[in-house]
RNA sequence: CGGGGCUUAGCGCAGCCAGGUAGCGCAUCUGCUUUGGGAGCAGAGGGUCGUAAGUUCGAAUCUUACAGCCCCGACCA
């Protein structure tokens, strides 16, 4: 992509209301544009890294035996008062009327939805064990919306929600997700924490909080370091053992590790002194098990092996990839922008010409920007008539792992310049050189 | 939902107290000079001063109502 072509609004300054890095950094880099209190606009940049952590959570999810669909935004009001919720959800639900009056809603999350799913289609136990999720805006009416995408009113999550015949079988679900959620979020270059949880208004008894742990974090959590030492589970992780993923769930429970509701004053005292970690954290992922409290009122059963109807075992996984952005912002930038994680940059490489009009350049830029593409690279050529200054300003605001450097002054040697965002090592390379390192 | 604050050009702000018809920096556009870490000079464009009503000869400025937004707290898959 061709800068001059692109649409990257940056900012110079700091809208006053961003209070946090990440909501400072989302605006200026052109990420993202609010248009209501707690709701936001996705510009390209920022469209570009939420695609790429959803396709990420996609893949695990897949991996792990889960199915996509994708249910509406828009619910019956009907369908809430099946499971009693529709007056327990509160004022952060966020309540409409049609053009004849019917009550709906806008789905601050899908239990109901597809539990009614489920019922319709499914009828016995030998369809089970069934996880169906989906990738969709949520709305929840927050009371102070706040530090832009991390706490929004309208964002998009990642909810599953999985079927099983017994409590067995959906611990089985559960462990599948709790795995997936590990994966995932080492991918996406995160160490996240599992932490032991309140159940809220979902209920149930069993559940699970994803954390990273960052100062600017709302959650106050506390862990035994020791759990920061588990492996994450291979790729070829076998989802259909259920010794193999209990294993990998006892390892990573085992440490001291939860959130202040759920917080054990004395099992974190007896974790010795110099592993303690007494810290705040983002939640970006939330897993719970809640046997049947949906599918007893709403009538989700199956006609299992002896015969008789019994109503299904069910659990619900949430990430929210819009919070997880701003979570990967908090995780890592420094004094000039982000620093993206190779596997969620909006664009691999950022190509500067430095000389936009001087023969040599333009041509040594051409001949990069069509040979990385042509290999499947992301790359934003930085072909704007600005000054150098610019050029580098918005190349390390914006992120790209990687930086190539094209000027007069190294191409009198033969050379343009390689940068690490990370680092912000830089080497001279001959053009081949820099292709077959950014190809390798 | 309690408390506090803000709203003037795309962004950041001044002007308001002591009413006289709007200004600064950045950004944008034009020209010249510059060109390896957000250039310099000269010029230009852009604002019904959040909305409505009131007071006044005259309102960005004073009064009232409303709206939007932000912060602290409480709340929160």
């Amino acid at each position: 992509m061709r800068l001059s072509r692109y649409f990257l609004p940056i900012l110079r300054e700091t809208p006053k209301e961003a209070e946090i890095v990440s909501h400072r950094l989302m605006l200026r880099a052109g990420l993202i544009r609010q248009e209501s209190a707690g709701i936001y606009a996705w510009l390209p940049l920022g469209l570009k890294v939420l695609n790429k952590i959803n396709a990420i959570i996609r893949e695990e999810q897949n991996r792990s035996g889960a199915v996509e669909l994708l249910m509406p935004v828009i619910q019956s009001a009907d369908l809430w008062r099946e499971s009693g919720r529709y007056d327990a959800y509160g004022k952060e639900m966020l309540r409409i009327k049609d053009r004849h009056e019917r009550e709906m809603l806008f789905g601050p999350t899908n239990e109901e939805m597809i539990t009614e799913i489920f019922r319709g289609s499914v009828r016995s136990y030998k369809d089970l064990p069934l996880n169906l999720y989906h990738i969709q805006w949520k709305f929840r009416d927050e009371v102070r919306p706040r530090f832009g995408v991390m706490r929004s009113r309208e964002f998009l999550m990642k909810d599953a929600y999985s079927f099983d015949l017994d409590q067995e079988g959906a611990r089985h679900s559960y462990n599948r997700m709790f795995v997936a959620y590990l994966r995932t979020f080492a991918r996406l270059g995160l160490t996240a924490i599992p932490m032991r949880a309140d159940t809220g208004p979902i209920g149930g008894d069993l559940s699970h909080e994803f954390i990273i742990l960052a100062s600017t974090g709302e959650s106050e959590v506390f862990a035994d370091k020791a759990v920061l030492d588990q492996p994450i589970p291979a790729v070829d992780t076998d989802f259909d053992s259920r010794e193999a993923l209990d294993a990998i769930f006892q390892a990573w429970t085992k440490p001291y590790a939860a959130t202040s509701e759920m917080h054990d004053e004395a099992a974190y005292n007896a974790v010795p002194a110099d592993r303690q970690i007494s810290a705040r954290g983002i939640e970006v992922g939330h897993i719970f098990y809640f046997g049947t409290k949906y599918s007893e009122p709403m009538k989700a059963t199956v006609t299992g092996p002896d015969g008789r109807e019994t109503p299904v075992h069910m659990g619900s996984y949430g990430i929210g990839p819009s919070r997880l952005v701003a979570a990967l912002i908090e995780a890592s930038h420094d004094e000039a922008g982000i620093i993206w994680p190779d596997a969620v940059a909006p664009f691999d490489v950022s190509l500067l010409n430095l000389k936009v009009g001087d023969a040599g350049t333009d041509e040594a830029c051409a001949t990069l920007y069509k040979a990385l593409s042509a290999r499947g690279k992301d790359v934003l050529y930085d072909d704007r008539d600005e000054r150098t200054g610019a050029k580098f300003a918005t190349a390390d605001l914006i992120g790209s792992p990687w930086q190539v450097l094209v000027g007069p002054k190294g191409l009198a040697e033969g050379k343009v310049e390689l940068k690490r965002r990370k680092t912000g090592e830089r080497v001279l390379l001959t053009i081949e050189e820099t292709l077959a390192r950014l190809l390798a």
